[in-house]
DNA sequence: AGCCGATACCTGTCCGAACAAGTAAATCGC
DNA sequence: GCGATTTACTTGTTCGGACAGGTATCGGCT
């Protein structure tokens, strides 16, 4: 049994360690999005080294800071709070039950929804999460005034919001060309 | 014909939808980082969704652009030029092998190592996945002046390189706190 | 009441990402 | 030359993400 790591089949436990990263000059593409794949791949990265040693996987940690948040939701309303899938979403509270870390009940109102609610044992989690997402942040910004942590928030905002608008207008990615 | 995809078992084929994606107001955490996230994501599924149609899968195409640029390489060589993990290159290259394009030959001077090439079937993908990025980087730069586009990359490649100089530095993510 | 379309969820499948472990071959050091 | 280390690749496993169905339920409409 190699990997001792969760007596639930959650724990991970990897090497902590984050390869240097030569990061290559691309191959002719669009420089910006090059450049936004690298750097979420490199916070991904990151998000996921600092959740592993507390016993979440990256998405998990999530689901988990909505629950904390907001008390009991329903599945679907995680999928629109994270706007994520229904279909991951299934998975994901099945693995972090699994793991203790929320308790599923049947919506007294609804047949058809179960509500989703965080347990006790999840709320030791909670401090440690958030200090991860805290540390993960003063990486991100190092050596950033608070005027150009604004900037690159507004930037980021800025190439998201161009793609929402992307999205909504029909013409964008379908017929056309 | 829903299933029968491709012939080889590639030949994504998905509804072309986009959700609207509502974009939730964080529970918390570090900003910057959600924003990422976000960023990150719909840039993923744009790009997923241009790819699809020329049959291709999300990361499949760094693989092809870099063959196409630079020749055939090592498996080893890919994984350098992408930063991406060995384990999946093999199976990326297995499926783009499977799929048509690309060849894998012995490397004469190592046995260990096997050259992969792009086949002549896949130059005909070639102007279209470029399109496809160059189509990608419109969409995300939508609006942008040159200027606005040089400061949001060097916004980019400022973040990015935090997280690189943090990944060197073994106090930041290990010990500490 | 009965019907029909929307919802909420589940399962199956395919893919990329990451880690662990193992095999074969090359290379270094003696 | 030979053993120890490194390198190149493969396989197994676990996740998240996305799409394609499928089922039960809810609701509005007739």
């Amino acid at each position: 049994m190699t990997g001792t790591t969760g007596e639930t089949g959650q724990g991970p436990e990897g090497t902590g360690q984050v390869t240097s990263v030569p990061v290559p000059a691309a191959a002719g593409g669009g420089p910006i999005s090059h450049a936004i794949f690298r750097l979420a791949r490199l916070h991904r990265m990151f998000a996921g080294q600092l959740l592993r040693r507390i016993g979440l996987h990256p998405g998990q940690e999530l689901v988990m800071m909505h629950l904390w948040e907001l008390g009991p939701r329903r599945q679907t309303d995680l999928v629109r709070l994270l706007d994520s899938d229904a279909a991951t979403m299934t998975r994901t509270v099945q693995r972090l039950e699994q793991a203790g870390f929320v308790r599923r009940r049947p919506d007294p109102t609804d047949k058809r929804a179960s509500l989703v609610e965080p347990t006790a044992a999840s709320h030791a989690l909670r401090r440690e999460v958030e200090q991860s997402w805290s540390r993960l942040e003063e990486l991100v910004t190092a050596g950033l005034s608070a005027d150009e942590c604004a900037a690159a928030l507004s930037t980021l905002e800025r190439l998201e919001r161009n793609l929402v608008q992307a999205a909504a207008d029909p013409a964008c990615t379908d017929p056309e060309r």
